[in-house]
DNA sequence: TTGAAAGCGCTAACAT
DNA sequence: ATGTTAGCGCTTTCAA
């Protein structure tokens, strides 16, 4: 591992010379910047970090905080934080949540604060003031995936409307006993998602003139399990519904998979829609509201860059609403 | 954000002995080491690992360089390496290749180069001799999950033996036409798996004395919809083969699905079996065999820490075998 | 057991 | 445009 100083030698320059050409500085001319990359090529001179970090207050480094991996939704958002700094030098340095809440202090009172990175993106977390001030007392800026966050630039889809937008499809193809398949207490912890779609859902019904019917609504846990589950208890009543609303992809595949486990078809007896455009919604002819999560992690991390490299006259907006999309397929149809 | 230098003075030392206190070094006195403790608490100090790696030449951090994120296996494998180095005050940088080639360069020749990370765990990757000499040159050892890697600790499974077990299984329940559904060409970069599968599962029938039929073979791409597709393929056979072994259980879940879509039943009319023990396996009742990543990522991490802190009398072991284990469950049955 | 001081490998003033 | 030099915030000899 050759150091600057010999990547100098072999140009016959100081190093700081060799840093300013390195870095890109423009106080370097043409032939001596070309002498130092060739020379720093040949020795495959790799500048420390730890050095450079020391020196600069900066390590080209970003902390991305989950509450949980192992989902589609996390790890699509991951993939795509994860090219995006790559692309620009960064790395990624992943610290999740699902362990609990030990784990969560020795994150923020630990592992963030030993300026390992210059900048955090917190998916579907909701911050508590503390951590956020902590944060920002350390001058790293915070991006929240899934906001609005109080004190923190967010990116984030309007639940509420996508929920509202979802009841209203099936409103429209003719349905009024339409089901719910929201989240469950627990799964709060994810900011008050559940909460919000039920929020929109009940407010398409209520402008459609629909009564709300508690027994229409049943909580899972956000996995094709859970939402089969669910399903059962929906369908098996006396009056079932014509369609079911599900808060999320995967709940919406468990509440298919019941349907044809009963004997009924999709979407000749139920029709089933969902949230998020999951990998597996097409293979199930799902219909759904897409959202993107991979170029939600790009945008993270563009927001961070404006942020870590201001550039002239951008605007840093505080709260970016998120775009969505209707997928229709062949899960959804007009109530028979 | 205080530095050491506050600390010591609120505690009355010098630097050097709150760096030692602070470190669990013992040549620091009972009383001392409590006041620095308690100065440190006090002041909210965090050691910046900029420095501090900078003078050891350590980072307490661990790079984790994966093909793809977005797939239960991989999520599950970091998660269990994140919690045991977490647990160890280290923190995991993500180097996700899913990207291609040009970004598997830049990882290897730039990222992993500069003294960000102690030690690299590479998942299902055959690295290339050059790739491993860079690392070794650089003294960060690694540890490879799915081996063997000439020159590289490795952990893996014995995949010719699994897919025996599978094969086996399923001819001791009598059936003899035993259709498999494994990997393609592309899909062969991580380690010839899907060839090592297929070897275990011909040379089960060849033991049993079953000849090989090439048309009872399907290649899928380890995915749910690649495994309905392959299945359905050969369940439109003339001679439709009464199980099927999955080289993974996200394609033996496709497989069910198209069973049930064709009319017939799991497993009364076609077993199936498949290897993972994915989060799903026991929601369609999937017998397989398991193979425990999050473990994996524990014990990957735990064999790097031998070497990072080299205990007393510890062999370092070269390629350690990993546990699986049959779980059966309702996929499978005796032939009709 | 503790302190003083010399680095670790870079970058950024400040000079020239 | 380039070189000199003083840190960045720790750890670790070396001395006491």
């Amino acid at each position: 591992m050759p150091g600057i100083d010999e990547v100098a030698r072999l140009a016959g320059v100081s190093t700081a010379t060799v840093s300013r050409a390195l870095n890109g500085k423009l106080s370097v001319s043409g032939p001596t910047r070309d002498r130092v990359l060739a020379a720093a090529s040949r020795l495959g001179y790799v500048v420390s970090s730890n050095a450079s970090g020391l020196a600069t207050g900066r390590t080209k480094n970003v902390g991305v905080v989950i509450p949980f991996l192992n989902r589609w939704f996390y790890s699509s958002v991951i993939e795509g934080a994860e090219s995006a700094l790559l692309q620009r030098g960064y790395d990624l340095t992943l610290y999740n949540l699902s362990g609990g809440g030990e784990e969560r202090r020795s994150v923020f009172e630990h592992f963030l604060l030993r300026k390992r990175v210059d900048a955090v993106i917190a998916i579907s977390l909701e911050l508590t003031p503390s951590e956020v001030s902590r944060m920002l007392a350390m001058n790293t800026p915070i991006v929240g995936i899934g906001g609005p966050l109080p004190g923190v630039r967010t990116l984030s889809v309007d639940d509420v409307e996508v929920a509202r937008r979802c009841t209203q499809y099936l409103i429209d193809l003719g349905h009024h006993s339409i089901a719910h398949i929201g989240g469950s207490q627990e799964s709060e912890r994810d900011f008050h998602l559940p909460t919000s779609r039920r929020v929109g859902y009940e407010a398409a019904l209520a402008d459609a003139g629909i009564p709300i019917d508690p027994s229409l609504f049943e909580a899972g846990s956000f996995t094709i399990e859970s939402g089969h589950r669910a399903a059962m208890r929906l369908l098996s009543q006396p009056h079932r519904p014509t369609a079911i609303f599900a808060a999320s992809d995967e709940m919406a595949i468990g509440a298919i998979l019941a349907v044809r486990e009963l004997g009924l078809a999709v979407p000749g007896d139920v029709s089933v829609i969902g949230i998020d455009d999951h990998e597996l919604a097409s293979f199930f002819g799902l219909t759904t509201i897409a959202q993107f999560p991979q170029e939600q992690g790009r945008r993270a991390v563009e927001m961070l860059m404006e942020e870590l490299h201001p550039g002239t006259g951008d605007t840093l907006a505080l709260n970016v609403p998120l775009p969505v999309e209707l997928v229709v397929r062949q899960s959804t149809a007009r109530r028979g």
